[in-house]
DNA sequence: GCCTTATTGCGAATCGTTCGCAATAAGATC
DNA sequence: GATCTTATTGCGAACGATTCGCAATAAGGC
C-alpha cells in the first residue's frame, strides 16, 4: 500500500548535480563519498577555474573536515572519469581545475584582471587539421594558452 | 708599434656563442661570469629543450663546480634578456628551456618518443589575429602546446 | 692593482602535490 | 539491519622543482 506519489519531486538542481557524480562513479565501480561530493559541489558551483588550493579552501568552508589530500585525490579521479579538466596556465602558477565542458582547451588569461576565459573554438579544430595535413602530426591534446589583455581591460580608445 | 695582425682570427663558433652572451649582458649592465657562460654553452650546444635539472647536470659535467641555484638564476636572467625561452609542457613536467629563436611558441610533444619539436608558424599569428578581431582580446603571449604522435611514431600504413 | 657591488655557493625554506599506512565507512550480501 | 570486504580517508611525512638569505667571491670600471 504505497501512498500516491509520495513526493512530486520538483526538479532540484543540487540533486541533479550530485546524481551526475554518483552515476559516473558507480559506473566505474567507485564510491560516492562525503569528500568527493564536497569537492564536486565546490567546483560545480564555482563555475570558474580554481586551483586545488582554492577548491580545498572552499570545500573546507562547506565541510570543515575536508582534507587537502582527499581534494587532490578527488580532483584527479574526476579528471580520469572525464568529469573535470585540469589546465596549466602560467609558468609559476599552480594547476587550475574546472568542470569539463567537453569542447574547448582554449584559455585566455587576462594579465590585468586575472580573469580566465575560455572559448569553444573552431580554432582548436583548425590547429588539429593543420598539423595533420601539413606536418603529419596526429594531435591528441591541443592546448592553447593565451595571455594578454581582455576586452574590458584593454582600452578601446586611447584616452 | 703593434705587431702586424697577431691573430688572423678564423671564425670560431664557440667564441661567437660566448660573444652573444657577453654583449647582451654588458648591454644590460650585467657581468659575464663562469656559471653563466657554462649554462649558456650548455643550452646553446644542446639544441633542444632541457629542464633546469638537465641543464644543471650537463653544466656540472662541463664544470663540476656549477651550482643548481646559479643555473636557475642564469636561466631566468637569460629569459629576461630574451636570450632563452621557458616553456611549460605537461602537467607534471618541470619547465623546459631553450635558446630563443625569436619566432614561435609552438610546441609539439610526441607522447611516444618524448621528442619536442617546434614550428615557426603562421598558426600563431592566425590565432592572434582571430582573437583580436573576433573577441577583442589583445594577445601578448600565445602558447600552443600540442601532444600526440609525431610522424615517425604514428604508423602511416596500418600494418 | 684596487674598490665597488653584482654574483656566487651553500643550505635552508617554500610551494604544490603525492605517498604510506592505519583507521574508517560505502555498498554488496545475507 | 547486521556483517563483511575493500575502497577511501586523514594524517603527517616525503617529494621535486624552484627560490631565498646571507656571507664569501670575483667582474670590470677606475
Amino acid at each position: 500500500m504505497p501512498a500516491i506519489s509520495p513526493t512530486p519531486a520538483p526538479y532540484d538542481p543540487a540533486q541533479a548535480m550530485d546524481r551526475i557524480l554518483g552515476e559516473s562513479l558507480r559506473r566505474h565501480g567507485r564510491r560516492l563519498t562525503g569528500p568527493r561530493r564536497t569537492v564536486w559541489r565546490t567546483l560545480y558551483t564555482a563555475n570558474e577555474h580554481l586551483t586545488a588550493g582554492q577548491v580545498t579552501e572552499r570545500a573546507q568552508a562547506a565541510d570543515p573536515g575536508t582534507n587537502r589530500a582527499s581534494v587532490y585525490r578527488a580532483l584527479s579521479l574526476f579528471a580520469e572519469l572525464g568529469l573535470v579538466r585540469e589546465s596549466h596556465l602560467g609558468a609559476d602558477q599552480p594547476a587550475r581545475w574546472e568542470i569539463a565542458h567537453a569542447d574547448d582547451q582554449f584559455h585566455l588569461l587576462c594579465e590585468e584582471c586575472g580573469q580566465v576565459d575560455h572559448h569553444a573554438g573552431r580554432l582548436v579544430e583548425q590547429v588539429r587539421t593543420h598539423l595533420a595535413n601539413q606536418h603529419g602530426f596526429k594531435a591528441r591534446k591541443v592546448e592553447l594558452h593565451v595571455s594578454g589583455q581582455c576586452t574590458r581591460c584593454s582600452p578601446p580608445n586611447p584616452d
